[in-house]
DNA sequence: CTAATAGTGTCTCTCAGACAGTATATC
DNA sequence: GATATACTGTCTGAGAGACACTATTAG
């Protein structure tokens, strides 16, 4: 947008980008938060942990590469859980190899898919992000910038959690509310009353709804299960807000029409 | 990444696209959110309002093509305000003359700053959101996609000013109570009791501070100057999450170890 | 029986929202 | 004086958090 107005219409210095997309694939097992990273077979970083990811294809549209890396490297076939743009990594040198722009995908998804070996990437494995993120010595075993991406990602993970119904992301079509709370347990890193969780969970509109069965072969009460209600008011397709550390919570409710 | 493994380093079908940086820059002026735009003067869309943008340069962060765009086309010096990654838009067909993605950003401004001529964004003006994205054939105004971009931008901003401090990103160095009142008055189209608001932000820590100084020729009783308080906990440059429509305000205060 | 989990009831304390009342400016 | 805005105080209802209590399973 820095030509003479009067030229017709041809463009100014447009650089040569290539566009991938990464996956952060996030999932709870064992009470943990793990992501799903492939190890590196080829020259940068060759033996590093990676996210999943790859080059955008010409004619594809960039939620359209993100869904086909999920199934490719993953075996997601894309049905439960959730996926959505986290942000966008164009550091001038963040890839060795040249000018690369990396859209990074968030993907929340349940325990179920065993990281199924796609074309090339049998060496995908789901990694506590505890051990990956740790603080001391856990980052560098990511090659490029991905231990960035990946912080951001669970950071964002962490904060749709408390305002949206993104748990049942997490969960299989049928669930428990003591399945869910550990959700929040193995996200947040805390312990929930699971008394005053149930009433919470229970108690909120358009969350979960019942579906009449009850579990079995655990300890204790049998459970009765749940599945994510219909999304009314969900969230579509919506880009992303950050909730910022310190919460101010004004809430649009403060006001009404001062009537 | 779907490169066979035995293969040294050549990369496999990179697409090549040009990446751009398109900004969503808001403001509240005569109590209305307002966007700055330009009018294309050239070839596609000629005529056309348009967010302020252009391609980023070889050598140039992604962060950075924001922050000089800002500065050229609307003579904001990055100083006051606030400046985030918003989305990124890549769909194959956005722009005719190619595969362009363009990575956008959010800007907050207070209203001093006259849209500037740049070198070639003498066209820049404010136009108030409201006119176009009321819905009746208010999109149709705006080049490319870039109607979804600016409706992305401000559902943004409406949902960090619930979680965050950033309202005052729209007002000047010093500023009243009631200033920041109607920075949500306008954000959210609605009326604040005036009495429960100033309760509320002056009893939030980390907020607004007071400067001592009293506000003059205003009608009514003066009040007093406040700037924005040192962010301690502010969010510095994370990526951001969408509250959804439906917030379930599941916070983590909910928990407390169990003891 | 004990241990473990599920689920309900109840209490308290905080806070959002409503709104009365006072203070200080312009006209 | 009237009017407008700034600011403080008080009341109430809703809800988060703490926690007692009951229910139902496995071992």
């Amino acid at each position: 947008m820095s030509t003479p107005s009067s030229v017709p219409s041809s463009e100014p210095l447009r650089t040569e980008f290539a566009v991938t997309v990464d996956l952060v694939v996030l999932t709870v097992r064992a009470d943990r938060l793990h992501a799903l990273l492939i190890t590196r077979g080829l020259a940068p970083f060759h033996g590093a942990f990676a996210l999943p990811g790859g080059f955008v294809l010409p004619t594809e549209d960039l939620v359209g590469a993100a869904v086909r890396e999920l199934r490719e490297e993953s075996g997601v076939v894309r049905s439960a859980g959730h996926l959505e743009q986290l942000a966008t990594y164009g550091a001038p040198g963040r890839d060795p190899r040249g000018r690369v722009v990396s859209v990074a995908y968030l993907a929340l998804e349940p325990d179920l898919p065993v990281p199924r070996a796609g074309s090339d990437a049998s060496t995908a494995q789901w990694v506590p992000v505890d051990e990956l993120l740790g603080g001391l010595g856990g980052t560098g075993r990511l090659a490029f910038d991905h231990a960035q991406i990946l912080a951001d990602g669970v950071e964002r993970a962490r904060s749709k959690l408390e305002y949206t119904q993104l748990a049942t992301a997490f969960c299989p079509p049928e669930f428990t509310v003591g399945e869910l709370r550990q959700v929040y347990e193995a996200v947040w890193g805390v312990r929930l009353d699971p008394r005053n969780f149930h009433r919470k969970v229970a108690g909120t509109p358009g969350f979960i709804e019942a579906t009449g069965g009850m579990s079995e072969g655990g300890r204790g009460r049998p459970a009765a299960l749940f599945r994510r209600a219909r999304s009314e008011a969900g969230a579509p397709g919506a880009p992303g807000t950050l909730a910022g550390a310190g919460s101010v919570a004004l809430n649009p409710p403060m006001m009404r029409p001062v009537g």
